[in-house]
DNA sequence: CTGGACCTTCCCATCATGGTAAGGTCAACA
DNA sequence: TGTTGACCTTACCATGATGGGAAGGTCCAG
């Protein structure tokens, strides 16, 4: 089977399937005398596995445990169940994150009149940073300097 | 006001301000007879604007059009609330998704026994695709090949 | 005058993916 | 048989926003 048909029966690029074997997620494939990779069903249900893993959000360096899990007969379930419980917390603060931003910004859109006019609190909040989670926790304008390291704080000049 | 006091003043890194810059983002800096760049009230004052878009998760791309209404005086807020409207549809729509396979993946987690044997659903899913929300409409084995545009459809060889 | 905190530019890396170009292979059809 | 065009190969570049580091210049307090 050539790549392209392994791409479509798998639902992965032939590019990302070329990429996968490159960063050693998957083996090299068998090739055929023409050079061309040669695909059988056990890599496509390697690739299916990837796919899989994709769409639920794992990374591919998670993915690379996974698939060591997936082909150990010994595994422990566990191991698995820690991995994916780590992942949901992650895609969770994720998504929170997003919903807070979304939730912050749609207030302040609900408050604008969009009516034509220049007056905007969506504009007046950029501006100051009312009413805007910071989520990269800005310090800024907002702490005045912590604990204040041993930084020279070359004052303005 | 040299970078490194416009970067904590306003919570954008020195790294990230230059790169501001050289994107068009920023007007470019004044210099001192040093080469320093040179930062004044209003350079700060936009540079808090950019940081308080970003911690709203827009783009620098959409933000290089709100600076551009910000100093606008003749803008219409009904742009504003379109560019945010917009945004916060985006936003829902990762969160959903992430949401999405955040959901799914703990109903597998949930139906793990996590008790150290090899059996678990989680591995199971992965390998079938069962109960995976297939977020990139993968297509693969699901869709029997659509309308079959106009391609040779090379039979396996 | 020296040390070290700061600045400059330039390049590289990330993460997963897509695009393109230059060239080789394969099968179907005239 | 030759042509056609769908397919394959490798290699390189791009994305978006950010960080890291190197090599070298500037500034100021001690």
């Amino acid at each position: 089977m050539n790549i392209g048909q392994a791409a479509k029966a798998s639902g992965v690029s032939a590019k990302m399937i070329r990429y996968y074997e490159s960063i050693g997620l998957v083996p090299r494939a068998d090739r055929r005398d023409s050079g061309y990779r040669d695909y059988g069903t056990a890599d496509l249900h390697r690739l299916g596995f990837i796919r899989h893993a994709r769409d639920l959000g794992f990374s591919l360096e998670r993915i690379k445990v996974l698939l060591g899990l997936w082909s150990d007969p010994s595994r422990s379930n566990a191991n698995v169940k820690a991995i994916a419980t780590a992942h949901i917390e992650e895609l969770e603060g994720r998504a929170r994150q997003l919903r807070e931003m979304a939730d912050a910004l749609r207030s302040l859109a609900d408050a604008c009149d969009g009516d034509g006019r220049p007056d905007c609190p969506i504009i007046a909040s950029l501006e100051t940073g009312a009413n805007v989670p910071a989520c990269y926790s800005s310090g800024a304008t907002a702490v005045p300097e912590p604990p204040a390291p041993r930084r020279k704080a070359r004052t303005g000049r």
